[in-house]
DNA sequence: ATATAAACGAGACGGTACGTCCCGTCTTTCG
DNA sequence: CGAAAGACGGGACGTACCGTCTCGTTTATAT
């Protein structure tokens, strides 16, 4: 930390110090100011850098921005012992953890504006939410072995059903998101809403 | 004397067409070149419009977006007859049709990227989509009425169970997104994804 | 009858109050902090007065400086009594007094970017130069009857050649202004540069 | 070959062309549609150049104009040979011939309304007047050498009593311009205007 | 008395220009 | 050479005023 300061050094290598003082720099401006405030200019300013030196590495301040964002990793997947739903549980609050932060906002932002096809949003989107989202993907697999989930389930919409409701209340924000809300999402998803002991009052529609 | 009458403001009143010519121009910009390409300048010069006049109704080019996405109503919520199960799954088309389209996205963009407490904002976030929700709360009521769903049901939490996978998959792109999602949500919702007989005595369902 | 009638307009009369707050705040506004932010606008804030109300007398800023500078006389033009010479200085001492003033500035600069043709711009140098001119006219016109000024001379140069100096420096500002200018101007204009006893006609070696 | 070392500062200097485009520019606006339209705005659009790059190197307008006006010299202080009252006569041709155009007119008007303490204005002033007020002095010193004017005379305003009533009659208007005032002023300037072969001061008192 | 008409304050209008910020590119110097 | 510094042409920002145009409200004649 002494020696931070002294990054002058009178010395030509610089080549993968300038990159992690960039993206320090931007992930400093985003948690302080918000992404809106991130601009390559600055970003510069900031890190001692030039701004060829930046555009050399991102083609814009989205792209560095989704690089910044891509840093640190989003979540430690916990998952402890207990019954499949139980795992299940503590996943998804960890989710909720991770998103309901000013970084998660961040996150959901810049997703949103990325350009859906480019190399890069991919590997955001793959790093900072399906990467979660697969160990998901797991969980539901262990507890169908397990037998407490229905072999003939779509794995893919059951996640869905999960993650989407979380991010879906950050984004809009009609309602407050806690951690009670994986339980009840969960339980819901697992047990379904129609009354016990009924079936559907007409024939489950086998066909679409 | 008798001058109850004025609570008309001095000045001459804004303008109504003028306000109308920005609110279209920045509709087309959205519809043809995307929100990016959105600026007070350029909607100012296409709605033959001087900058100010922008300003004095709109604070900034986000603000704007939303109102002119605001301008035409966003869904029909169209509820043909049948079951509620299928009232919902039809309410839920039309809802993944309306998003899906370019300027479905976006809304979707504006919405992550919106100032969250500003009054605008919440206007926005209400038309765009709680109306929407709302028609859906509508339905699930009277699902329950009709004995089709366990009264004791978290209403928001199955409601967000149902929207929330939609806009996490248009926002975050990981799967394609067509209208047979609407059946496969609901299903999955109404009837949980355990093995069948484990919280019901029904029949174990059809499997596809 | 001969009822005094048609010359009047019909219809609510001008405001005469209104257009004497306007020539005030512009004034106070000139006075205070200067020529150049001196603004329709802010005129009419400051005199509580519509700006159309200032449009339908004045044509712009400029015209409604000129006229309120014009509105307070320049000066009183003393004039006490001894010899022509003493009484031109006197009158020199005025004018020098007046316009090394803040307002001076004000009026040399509105007068030097007026439009040169326009009637309101004549008006203006006449009011507040013209007029001090001619008294200076009357002082030398009365300094040829004594047989104090040559009566061939000039009296249009020569007068230039008193004021011309003093605006001179004060435009330019390579030199102080003081009251004792007057009387070297006077002194020098009087005796010319030449030295005593000379008039003229002797032709020194045409050299370089 | 004296190579500066480290005296040059690092980054890209400015570029000499874009500033004499910019120059050129206003000189060309200010030439055909006069001071009152020099704008910013324009310049940079006619000169192919970004505004920030003007405001890199001038503070505002008056500054441009005043740093454009410098470009050209003013005038090249004729002195063909012939006496001091002649060479002085000449000079002051000269001047009056470059200040009655267009050209002279924007120069007086961008002197008065000049920030009078600025560098700039400084610099301005020097070049534009003084420079030539300079000449002139040279040629009264020449003057008293030859004998032909008195060395007790205050040059300053001997200088100030010739061109004063130029710029006097340039800017308030009262009287035209053309070349012949220059034999007057400076005639009677040497010989002064009292009665000839008087310099005493016996006033008969007339009436008043 | 009652119209009628003009001027009033207020303030929005289409515009122009301001001076600033940032874009992404380029040019130069230095280690 | 690579990387800093920083100027470049450009575009948009949000603000200040311009001079014009409604508004609804006085205030005077002219009917």
């Amino acid at each position: 930390m002494a020696k931070e300061k002294s990054t002058r050094k009178a010395g030509r290598p610089r080549s993968q110090a300038a990159q992690q003082a960039v993206l320090d720099a931007a992930n400093k401006i985003m948690l302080t100011e918000g992404l809106g405030r991130l601009s390559i200019e600055r970003v510069a300013a900031e890190a001692g850098v030039g701004k060829p030196t930046i555009y050399r590495n991102w083609a814009n301040a989205h792209e560095l921005a989704m690089a910044a964002l891509m840093q640190e990793p989003v979540d430690p997947f916990r998952s402890p012992g207990g019954s499949a739903k139980q795992r299940l549980q503590a996943h998804l609050k960890s989710v909720l953890k991770t998103f309901s932060t000013s970084r998660g906002r961040q996150i959901t932002l810049t997703l949103a504006s990325a350009e859906q096809e480019s190399e890069l949003a991919k590997a955001f989107r793959n790093q900072v939410i399906l990467q979660s989202r697969a160990f998901g993907h797991k969980l539901i697999e262990q507890a169908i072995a397990e037998g407490a989930v229905n072999p003939a389930v779509d794995i893919e919409a059951a996640l869905d059903a999960l993650y989407g409701p979380i991010f879906f209340r950050l984004l809009v924000g009609h309602l407050q998101v806690d951690e009670s809300l994986a339980g009840t999402l969960v339980d819901m998803l697992f047990s379904g809403i129609e009354p016990s002991g009924k079936h559907s009052d007409s024939p489950p529609p086998t066909e679409q």
